[in-house]
RNA sequence: GGACAGGUGGGUGAGUGGUUAAAGCCAACAGACUGUAAAUCUGUCCCUCCCUGCGAGGUACGAAGGUUCGAAUCCUUCCCUGUCCA
């Protein structure tokens, strides 16, 4: 994978430009529906590709390693072929499972000790098992395990933890380079930056990446409990200090309002559950704010979710019958409302990704604040 | 006509003398959700009062009467429902 940098902002940090990876070119800035287990909840593979027009989607070490294992995925053909995905895919290292499953795994400086949720079973997790293992999947982004803190934490236990996900990233990277081939198109590996919510340990961690001349970096622990102007604070404390010819990922980022604030402060690509888990417990985005389905005030609605909206669900079903299937628990509501959902997150970011590319993006980024009144 | 079984808050269904405005579940209503242990979780859910709390008052377990300090729970009569026998 190789990132070409194609337009910049002049007054905010926001940039175009596109991944090349050997599973198609991925415009940026970029939204990337989360597919945890090898499936982004609720929606085929087919609609994804057509109707969204995902170019790019995530899936999980943590969760495939348990379920199916990493061995049998190499034996179907990689993660691609196995769930049918022909495009590109990003898997993440399990380092966000260090803060979710906090209750089931203990950190020591080898790795992560974790106790499966399905049966208990213990499983270590390294930084160079854990490249191995998405190297098995043959994904194109694959992530350095890192550690996750939650919040609040201690500064000293911030540096702490910041210093060793910088070891476990520089061991990562030894083993990556042991296992490819260097290759424009052959698979990338991102490290992570941490810090949790002090500026200075974000920009000791960001400098110390730099030194591994990575095809791409994170930025990782915001979304853990934080005030949400703090993730953003940290992210402008750490992206201008990323190397500017390579793609910036903030991770697990954010509601579909701060998607450009993000992108103004100089990220490129971003994943979130938020579009495909609120739409499956019957939260819609929409350009007007969000419309939870289930209020009676939508039960004789006959308005689109979203007026101006142009997905399948949005031209094709009204309110009162989409809070209609959400109320009678069918399984149609959530693939209805994960399909408009993934495609309003989509369907921002190319908006702002055309915005960039004409110039107008402070124009637009005023525009967004004016009506949300974020940041 | 006879023999059993049973009538509890929107539904279902616990409770068989006191800490019961009455469990649980469902429905309804509202909220949460940020690198997914999530088709999940939380709250409200008889009426009234400032809902300020472990608040206060009223009404309530088919109906009416009775026993008792105290009844959804015990007794009497009536009404109704289901199954079986004629």
């Amino acid at each position: 994978m190789f990132f070409e940098l194609q337009a910049e902002c002049g007054t905010t940090g926001a940039r175009a430009g596109l991944l090349h990876t050997a599973h198609g070119i991925v415009e940026t800035p970029v939204f990337m529906p989360v597919g945890t287990q090898a499936t982004v909840k609720g929606v085929m593979q087919r609609d994804l590709e057509g109707e969204l027009d995902a170019s790019i989607i995530l899936g999980n070490t943590y969760h495939l390693f348990l379920r199916p294992g990493h061995e049998l995925i190499r034996r179907m053909g990689g993660l691609h072929s196995f769930m049918a995905w022909p495009r590109a895919i990003l898997t993440d290292s399990g380092g966000f499972q260090v803060f979710s499953l906090s209750g089931l795994r203990k950190i020591s400086e080898q790795g992560v000790l974790f106790r499966s949720h399905l049966n208990g079973d213990e499983h270590l997790f390294t930084p160079e098992s854990t490249v191995d293992v998405q190297l098995a999947f043959g994904s194109d982004i694959l992530m350095v395990l890192d550690e996750c803190p939650g919040y609040p934490v201690s500064r000293e236990s911030a540096a702490k933890s910041m210093e060793r996900t910088v070891r476990w990233a520089c061991r990562g990277f030894s083993r990556y380079a042991d296992q490819v081939d260097g290759s424009a198109l052959g698979p990338a590996l991102f490290p992570i930056v941490q810090g949790s919510m002090f500026a200075d340990l974000r920009a000791e961690c960001a400098q110390a990446l730099r030194e591994l001349n990575a095809p791409g970096y994170a930025i990782g622990g915001l979304s853990v409990g934080e005030p949400r102007s703090l993730s953003l604070e940290m992210t402008e404390a750490t992206a201008p200090l990323l190397p500017r010819d390579r793609p910036r990922y903030a991770m697990g980022v954010g509601m579909p309002e701060e998607l450009p604030e993000y992108v103004a402060r100089g990220v490129d690509m971003m994943d979130c559950v938020l579009p495909s888990r609120n739409a499956r417990n019957g939260c819609l985005f929409t350009s007007e704010g969000r419309v939870l389905i289930k209020q009676a005030r939508y039960r004789e609605d006959a308005r689109p979710v979203d007026p101006e909206c142009a997905c399948y669900t949005c031209r094709t079903f009204t309110r009162a019958y989409l809070r209609h299937l959400f109320q009678a628990g069918e399984m149609l509501f959530s693939t209805l409302a994960t399909i408009h959902n993934l495609k309003h997150y989509l369907d921002t970011m190319r908006r702002i990704r055309h915005a960039i590319m004409s110039g107008t993006f402070p124009a637009y980024l005023n525009g967004v604040r004016a009506t949300t009144g974020v940041v």
